[in-house]
RNA sequence: CGCGGGAUGGAGCAGUUCGGUAGCUCGUCGGGCUCAUAACCCGAAGGUCGUAGGUUCAAAUCCUGCUCCCGCAACCA
């Protein structure tokens, strides 16, 4: 009874503050394409995923819809599920942070960790960011505003919670010594070892400002904030904390949890340090993985035309490309860029010439020449071997990058035995062979060959493109005992009484120019109601909140308010440690004012000097890098990447403007 | 001197750990083939490897200075 290995592995919680989008689909792909992977290798998987429900930013969406939260989450929980179904993804278990027996677990965590000294009751006071439910240290409210959305924060005192992070710094830095690759990729382990070294404070783990959480049930004043609620759901999903924690005790501690890259923060420093005070085993990996960027490198174009709604590129293009190109086209460590042409180019060269076109003519020709089996009697060639050896060795540089993660790598080492067998068809020449009834056995090799390439090439991307290795594997004839892993570094297993047969082409050919345009009329269709929401786990980069088209009007007495007077710019000079910073000293009629701008990047301050502007007079004073700015200046965004300061002529400092 | 990543033929990237013919995909041009999804195969053109110095017999690779991009942090009052 040899147990089998077990194999964690999760992806982040997703945050339902919106829709679910590629973004999403990409962390989670990439999962399943290693859960996928390691069944085929005989684990024992455990693949998690789920939705982190909790918190004010829901809260305040829920209501905008006129939902409860509870609601709210379902709805948006249940747009997830569908999508992993459309995905074709087979996590094992999916958690939702609302989920009773969550809620109980992590109430007994927090008050284990409460009763063993970890987590105290303290004070906190700090600059608070209600739209993204932040405290911001001492060090950043110096300098004003939230560093996230640079809106107004606001003083805040209140009551909370606090993790004695702090004190877990040097085993972290040991953990991450004693362990080189508990974080990958190893620049994102440096950018820890550095935040740990620049001083870990305590971290607050409840909250009063907001009811949709967990309470804390020994003080139903709190709420446990999302720390604590949202990483531990790791272990509650496999009944940490419950009854029944047999899958905890079999599946803990995970393999690889998956993240994208802005949370590798959270599950290097502050997951292990919790899972320490708890003293349960630690994740084996930390793996931060990069974003999906759209259009021209960060924000979704809508006039390139990029549909990024992840259902309609699988009905139209099918999911197993679009799961292969997400694998593919990205290193998996690395930032990469979507758009439908670089979509498009890699399923007609990849998918439909390469790959779909191999299958294609290679059963087209046993058909031809044999019909339906390729007969026993094979003579083989001297050309042959080099073919042979590359499939036979494939699985094992397959398995290294798979084994790093490393999925594009891994596909490029089967697509390099793809383009070998196009190749060798053209040396071997197939078609003059079957000429001449002599050289039939010939032949039969050659197609014998390929069919085992194929064979080969389906299993090695059955994770990636569960159907189109199947389809594959149908055409050759190929039965399911000889599709599997162990036989995929196996040549000869096809028997000569595989039924090959000749089918509809794996990835129809796409006109590109057409495809473009299509799309195009697509997205206008969709736009209204396809706008993507920026979430919290932000894995898009599209941060451009649908510009708000709508001014809100004011009154005459809001304008009023607003002193507006000309200045004439006496002295300036850039701000140290101040990229876009420029410090301006004008005279405004009185006197002289310092003003703070951030204009470096498109004036010099030479550039300034003697020229008058318009300034906002009575705007309250603000410390910005150290320089302490009275006043804001006019100036007009020009395009996207271009700000012009108003200037004014022959106008006298301190003249009002009305 | 905040941290980090980057600058390589038209585009997108690898190569830099441990110096020694600069490689891949796409595009362009020419040729071959006809089994196949007008797919496949071969060949060619095209690069001062950001810039300036240094070490070396030899530098994309090591050292130093500089410029420009991109994240994050911070600071567009």
């Amino acid at each position: 009874m040899s147990e089998k290995k077990k194999y964690y592995i999760t992806t982040p919680i997703y945050y339902p503050s919106g829709n679910a989008h590629l973004g999403h689909g990409y962390s989670t792909v990439a999962a399943d394409v290693v859960a996928r992977y390691r069944r085929m290798q005989g684990y024992d998987v455990m693949f998690l995923t789920g939705t982190d429900e909790h918190g004010q930013k829901i809260e305040i969406n829920a209501g905008k819809e006129g939902l409860t939260p509870k609601e709210y989450v379902d709805k948006i929980a249940g747009q997830f599920k569908k999508l992993w179904e459309t995905l074709e993804i087979t996590n094992d278990k999916f958690i939702r942070t609302t989920d009773d027996y969550h809620k109980k677990a992590v109430q007994k965590i927090f008050k284990t960790l409460f009763d063993k000294g970890e987590i105290y009751k303290g004070k906190y006071s700090g600059w608070y960011c209600t739209p993204c439910e932040s405290f911001f240290t001492k060090a950043q409210i110096e300098e004003g505003k939230c560093p996230d959305c640079g809106r107004e924060v606001k003083w805040t005192e209140e009551e909370a919670y606090f993790f004695k992070l702090s004190k877990y710094a040097d085993k972290l830095l040991n953990l991450y010594k004693e362990n080189p690759h508990f974080i990958e990729p190893e620049s994102r382990k440096n950018e820890m070892i550095q935040f740990i070294e620049s001083g870990l404070e305590d971290l607050c783990v409840s909250r009063t400002s907001f009811k949709w959480g967990i309470p804390v049930d020994f003080d139903d004043k709190h709420v446990v904030y999302v720390w604590l609620d949202a990483l531990t759901n790791y272990i509650t999903a496999q009944g940490y904390g419950s009854d029944d924690d047999s899958d905890y005790k079999k599946y803990w501690p995970a393999d690889v949890h998956f993240v994208g890259k802005e949370i590798v923060r959270f599950h290097a420093i502050i997951w292990p340090a919790i899972l320490m005070a708890l003293d349960l085993p630690l994740p084996k990996q930390i793996y931060g993985h990069g974003w999906l960027l759209f259009g021209d490198g960060s924000k979704m174009s809508k006039s390139k035309g990029n549909v990024v709604d992840p259902k309609i590129l699988c009905s139209r293009y099918g999911v197993d490309a679009i799961r292969y190109f997400l694998m593919r086209e990205i290193p998996f460590g690395s930032d990469g860029m979507f758009t439908n042409e670089a979509l498009v180019n890699r399923i007609n060269y990849d998918l439909a010439n390469d790959l779909g076109n191999l299958l294609s003519r290679t059963t087209a020709m046993v058909g031809k020449y044999f019909g339906e089996n390729i007969p026993k009697e094979r003579k083989e060639g001297n050309i042959d071997s080099e073919l042979v050896n590359m499939a036979s060795n494939l699985r094992k540089e397959y398995e290294i990058k798979m084994n790093e993660f490393k999925f594009s790598s891994a596909l490029g080492k089967v697509w390099l035995l793809i383009s070998r067998c196009n190749k060798y068809i053209d040396e071997t020449m197939p078609w003059e062979l079957g000429k001449d009834e002599a050289n039939k056995p010939r032949l039969a090799c050659v197609l014998y060959n390929l069919c085992e390439c194929l064979r080969i090439i389906s299993i090695l991307i059955k994770p990636f493109m569960p159907s189109t290795s199947e389809k594959i594997q149908n055409q050759i004839g190929a039965e399911k005992d000889i599709c599997t892993w162990e036989k995929a570094n196996c040549w000869g297993e096809l028997p000569s009484d595989a039924k090959i047969t000749k089918q509809v082409s794996l990835f129809p050919r796409i006109d590109v120019k057409k495809e473009m345009e299509e799309l195009d009329n697509l997205i206008s269709k969709n736009e209204p109601q396809e706008k993507v929401e920026d979430s919290k786990d932000k894995i898009n980069e599209n941060k451009e909140n649908d510009e708000t088209n709508l001014v809100k009007l004011i009154d005459i007495e809001d304008f009023a308010k607003v002193e507006l007077i000309v200045a004439k710019i006496e002295e300036c000079e850039p701000v140290k440690k101040a990229k876009k910073l420029l410090k301006l000293i004008v005279n405004d009629g009185q006197g002289t004012r310092t003003v703070a701008s951030g204009i470096a990047k498109y004036y010099k301050p030479e550039d300034l000097v003697g020229k008058s502007i318009i300034l906002v007079s009575n705007l309250k004073p603000v410390k910005l890098c150290g320089v302490e700015s009275h006043g804001m200046i006019l100036a007009a965004d020009c395009g996207e990447n271009d700000v012009k300061v108003i200037f004014v002529e022959g106008i006298e400092a301190g003249s009002k403007i009305r």
